[in-house]
DNA sequence: GTCTATACACCGATAGAC
DNA sequence: GTCTATCGGTGTATAGAC
């Protein structure tokens, strides 16, 4: 087992748990690894591994997210593509995005520079596929970090009203929303 | 001292911190009270005094937030106030919501009755308010929603990007884009 | 690399004096 | 009501054998 794959079995403790609750035992259990074997991998323990768990969720974020705006084609179709990727990797707005979990908890001192960089990719890549479709680079801007801004609101909500249809809802409504020239 | 008011000092702890790590040092501290001062007001321990932390800042909101929605007058300059209320609520976007913090994290299970209560009365709310300014229940139940969403939204982007001016400028748009037609 | 055993601090919670 | 002292359990982290 390598340092990725030991990464990847981590996402989901801290995922449900957030940082605080994602005790060693709870991570040990859930990855089938010792405390030992851990800590061989993670050598400055937790906070490590939280750091891994971000930086595998991020390039998986990048790789099923953003790829797919970078592409070429109809920004309309690809924005489409995203927000059909986006409700895999939320899983219907059941899944709490680890960015968000950390901005809002305590932990957002420890990881600030991760979760601004990564927050901002996203916004930098909607906002230049929303330029491509003819959009003034500041309503670009606008509008994407209101998108973002919408699908965080809609994970919020989808686990606080415990209604996946509100997360559905946004989504298919994404595209129109983003595209739309008032 | 009585139990409201060590309700009132034990807010901040849990907006900061999250449940879990909201640990009864950090509490002590804040608060100024000992560990057997504040199991005498909260016998049940831990659990009931973010219980009573979820009620008092429910009832906060209730006063601040929603009671404004209630009153008579413009609808469009109901929400106006609702918006600015909003700002000095959350501080700029600076402080935490204590529902999208529940919700995201572990604690959902405890508390969800709580929350979906909690957010369900702020929807209700609003979309009154919308019907009132001529939108259909189900336009108005969606827009009441998306408004919700995108202050959440903002929240989580204001706190992860460190920038407060997003948060100013979905509030100032807000009214707008409730009001409008389209 | 993974195991067992363990160190030490802190967790939530309680007891009893005042 | 608030204090001091303390309980059992669990937290993160380490040591050393294999």
């Amino acid at each position: 087992m390598d340092k990725i794959e030991a990464s990847q079995r981590l996402v989901n403790v801290f995922r449900q748990y957030g940082y605080e609750g994602a005790t060693l035992s709870r991570i040990s259990k859930a990855t089938g690894l010792g405390r030992a074997s851990l800590y061989h991998h993670f050598p400055d323990g937790k906070q490590q591994m939280a750091q891994a768990v971000l930086e595998y969720v991020n390039q998986w974020f990048a790789a099923t997210i953003l790829e797919p705006l970078r592409q070429s084609g109809e920004p309309l179709k690809r924005i489409q593509v995203m927000s059909s990727n986006l409700k895999q990797f939320y899983n219907c707005g059941q899944d709490a995005c680890l960015l968000a979990l950390f901005s809002l908890g305590e932990p957002n001192d420890l990881f600030h520079e991760q979760i601004s960089q990564a927050l901002n990719a996203w916004i930098d890549n909607l906002a230049k596929v929303l330029e491509e479709g003819g959009l003034s680079e500041m309503t670009a801007r606008q509008r994407a970090e209101d998108a973002v801004m919408q699908i965080q609101g809609a994970l919020v909500l989808t686990r606080g009203l415990d209604n996946t249809a509100l997360f559905e809802r946004v989504l298919e409504q994404l595209p129109r929303l983003l595209g739309k020239v008032d």
